[in-house]
DNA sequence: AAAAATATTTAGATTTGCCTAAAATTTACT
DNA sequence: AGTAAATTTTAGGCAAATCTAAATATTTTT
């Protein structure tokens, strides 16, 4: 169908197309670690393809079937990421590379089963959202608790992973969804955070845990 | 490390040379479906890296860091197909493609946790032995049930997965390691088989449990 | 042992994805 | 607006892995 460099293009596109309408060569040359006369060799072809539209010296933007692709990539990117964090126990920072080989396994079946596996997580082990089967992502207004503005009251909305030692730890912490949490404090030594919970007085959370939680501002 | 190209051609050479010492340029061409001109080239970068020994006109067999990589490709391969029958639930007979792409996936890590999650099995779900970490495999005296002859008299010594649905039936059927079996009848519309089992009245057995199970001709 | 048949290698191209260097175009600045 | 700076494209090449066709070596047959 499409080879690895095809699917890497159309990715890194799509994740330099949320800051910018259109692409410049230079910017994917440097994403991709190459040059920008390959980059340019290589949007011809993909347009060719017609996963996307590009105009000579004006930087280029996905079709509809290039976005399709860039959100299947990503989607097995994610859930490949969820896989080996959850149940081959890497740790969520070692994860990437190899994730990057995994996403190329042309299979719908073999992705949509290892959703299926895992109990269609939403959301992979850095808190970014997976998009589904039809390419459709969660949406989120709701921004990870590791970037909400200290004082600011916010309702938990999502979980990041299903992983048993992470629910077990949340129900002994009592935070749940529609539990209301606000910021009281930021340690830039490790990251970790206080956080009051429904109220009650503060506690520690890691950046590890607070990762794993989305909130929605109230 | 090694291209896809280049561990496709020593995992076939690896598997031709089972049969014979010396593997030609024509079977390698065969199995790899493409044509001798371009095997013997790619026979002269593997001679340059040393995975193999070729003598002109006269093929090729692997060096013993060739044969090292053929273990692991195998393992890797294995290791996949067992993940995917046991705990994704593909079917046997559909994973062989898919983990033909996931066996180039290169982490050590990765193949060792793979492993691990999956409690170490010797097996994979076509009854063939998987390489551990050291490229150490299962020399098999043992035969899959599937070969037994009829008559001959056996102890059942290895069972070819974990899965819990296969557990289960076999404990039903008085199944286990040391049980002592005899095909009483074969059964070519399905393949199925008639097993006498230490000695009580036969039972039919699937071609597909067969499989999963090894025996020791007593 | 020579000729015929088969197998293997060499030579010369092709495609993909990348490179460098030079040319063309756009953008930024005075 | 006109020039300098930055960006992007073109032109020409390279390495990997493949191909076809032709040449060469080996094996089989007579």
């Amino acid at each position: 169908m499409f080879t690895v460099s095809e699917e890497n293009y159309i990715k890194s596109i799509y994740h330099l197309q949320q800051h910018a309408r259109n692409v410049s060569t230079n910017e994917l040359a440097e994403r991709l670690q190459t040059k920008p006369a390959s980059v340019t060799d290589m949007l011809k072809k993909l347009k060719a393809k017609s996963l996307l539209d590009y105009e000579k010296y004006y930087g280029v933007t996905l079709t509809p079937e290039g976005r399709k692709l860039a959100l299947d990539v990503i989607r097995r990117h994610r859930l490949w990421e969820n896989f080996l964090v959850n149940h081959l126990h890497f740790g969520w920072d070692e994860v990437h590379e190899i994730a990057e080989q995994l996403e190329h396994v042309q299979s719908v079946l073999l992705t949509d089963k290892l959703d299926a596996f895992m109990n269609f997580p939403r959301f992979d082990p850095h808190g970014d959202p997976i998009p589904d089967n039809k390419g459709k992502m969660q949406v989120l207004q709701q921004i990870n608790l590791m970037q909400l503005p200290l004082g600011q009251q916010a309702e938990i909305c999502a979980v990041g992973s299903q992983q048993s030692e992470l629910l077990e730890m949340l129900r002994q912490k009592n935070l749940q969804i529609g539990s209301t949490v606000t910021i009281t404090q930021r340690y830039s030594f490790d990251q970790s955070i206080e956080v009051e919970i429904n109220k009650k007085p503060s506690q520690s959370l890691s950046e590890q845990l607070a990762k794993q939680l989305f909130v929605k501002v109230k």
